[in-house]
DNA sequence: GATGAATGAGCCTTCATTCAT
DNA sequence: GATGAATGAAGGCTCATTCAT
């Protein structure tokens, strides 16, 4: 009985597993415009049918992927994070694990960077994806306090930390960038320079 | 009224100028996922058929208009570019260029954001789009030699210099962030530490 | 009732078979050149998306609906063909069956004509359709070897044997003649007269 | 001045025999339902409202273009007509006349066999085409009053005398068939003893 | 006479979604 | 829950034709 019971679960999670990757997958193969439900239905191996008992439709199911990969994301960046540890030190750990993590994972930032740049963002509670980042906000305001980080807005320090990343990190605009551990650390640098007092 | 003495090549500007603006406006507006080229004929007060006299396809309109976009972007960021002047002055003056220019012509911006994560991107030559910033590299190359910006590949060097900007800029990602003349100032001031030496 | 135990399958054939049955119909009335996918399928009481899903595109259809009529005619052919008769026999009867085929089923031939003279023929594998003539191929060889026939190329005994049936009996060319069985009759010992040695 | 005056009616000329000439050419090339006025005009070098100067709309053009190769074909067919030679040498010289002609102008053929089995055949007047032919029918019925044809309606005779030539002449159909002359010769004697009494 | 530009209508095809099973 | 079939609407694009020059 139970096992039954648990068998239909796990195929479920299984199923709808699939789709989302299917989803990205195919995101990453031919574009966020071109990808349709029934292409990705097939590239699932389901009915296009099957998708809308997993999704209410395709929005949600972009949503809902967008959503699961800046959760990993976000949990990725903030792996071992120890406020702790100086604010330096806590800071370039993270910026290294999202370079790490991205590097690793191109399909699901190509993913994230057509959907964050389309109407379907709106869609998305942004304040929702940011609580596991608490941390980190709390460790810069400390950094603040303590005169070590620049007095400045918020959004002003997390841009000069970790934007420059998602472009470095980006083929389609840095061909040629090599994630190596030394252009990690020297970024990483770099970041710190611009954000420390 | 010499101005006139063409008139037929005149009002072909004009169109196809009708037409790139209506593109832009329409990605605005719905998307880049949205924007068909029946809508844009619609937005432009042309036939669909007529966008096909002025370009090849709907490939070719959005790359052109990508183009002719990034082309102004660099003249605007460019724009009394002086290299005589002292490397920091110089190239905070084109980042104040460069986030005025955005922060005044969003339309502009949010095309160029969903065109460069989209397949379309790799169908740009990049090499001739960078044309116009080579007095800037310059710049860069004169500044490692001088010891004054630190020697790294200039991909770090762009990404931590005029990166920030353009997520700070977008109010999708920072809806809350004011590009004010201080706001401006301070990040300048951040990607100049992120990079001098 | 055992016939409709398989109900979805019923339904399929039904609805290929009124898709088809439209292409001809319309092809006759409108003719080739016009008749578009969107017009074949309201004469047919679907949408035009559903042709797609029993056709892989127009020119599939189209070759379709050209090889199950080929077939068709193959069958009327050599209904009741049999080559213990005398040679002469065997193949007027062939040519009776022929003549009163197509006067009974102008659509399907106006179709075939049609098709036949489009690049679309091009896409048609020849030899699978000549299969079901080998029986009357074996008996002209055999006319041949009994010195009955002239023994010239096969494509001259089968030229002057059946052409002219297609001209005479297509209204488009002789609206005058009528397939009278006297007619008919003549032709065939034309036809005979030309392939006897 | 009047050297001008030639001048542009032959200019006129040439103009409306290249439309003509593309418009045979194309049809060979990609068939008549992808041939539309644009690529013919592209075809011709010249504009499509040019054509539209020759000719009254796309009908018109294609019925132009049918009419004047019928009236090639058929003054080929009639060359050097002779109805003082014995009938069969008459017909056969014709018949000879008819291969030739047809083997060499492949292009021809191909348009008319596409046009005759398209509704614009409908927008023919018949009779007017067969004016070159008379001689040819009043052999046939002298060679009927003679006791030397068959006594049959003239469609028949007509059939068989010619409708084979034009499927063995037709690549299409018959890929393989070589019209050499010992092949027409062939051909031509069969249907003279189709016709013959 | 000759043209490039312009167009609404229509082309073939695929879309996101729902239905019957 | 899962599906293949079904669809109206819309996709990108080309059509036959006309217009202004």
């Amino acid at each position: 009985m139970i096992v039954y019971y648990r068998t239909m679960r796990v195929k479920d999670e299984i199923k709808e597993r699939a789709i989302i990757e299917a989803t990205v997958a195919l995101v990453n193969e031919i574009g966020f415009v071109s990808s349709s439900v029934s292409k990705i239905a097939k590239r699932a191996n389901v009915s296009p049918a099957t998708i809308y008992i997993y999704f209410q439709n395709k929005e949600d199911l972009l949503v809902s992927t967008y959503v699961q990969i800046k959760t990993c994301i976000a949990s990725a960046l903030m792996e071992g994070f120890d406020p702790n540890l100086p604010v330096r030190d806590a800071l370039l750990h993270a910026g290294e694990n999202l370079f790490r993590y991205i590097s690793n994972h191109t399909e699901l930032f190509y993913f994230t960077e057509q959907f964050a740049n389309s109407p379907y963002t709106d869609l998305v509670d942004k304040a929702r994806l940011e609580g596991p980042f608490s941390p980190l906000f709390n460790l810069l305001q400390h950094g603040i306090n303590q005169k070590i980080i620049k007095d400045v807005p918020f959004e002003l320090l997390l841009a000069h930390l970790y934007q420059p990343i998602f472009s470095l990190v980006n083929p389609r605009i840095n061909p040629d960038f090599k994630a190596s551990p030394e252009n990690i650390k020297l970024s990483m640098t770099m970041a710190w320079d611009a954000i420390k007092l």
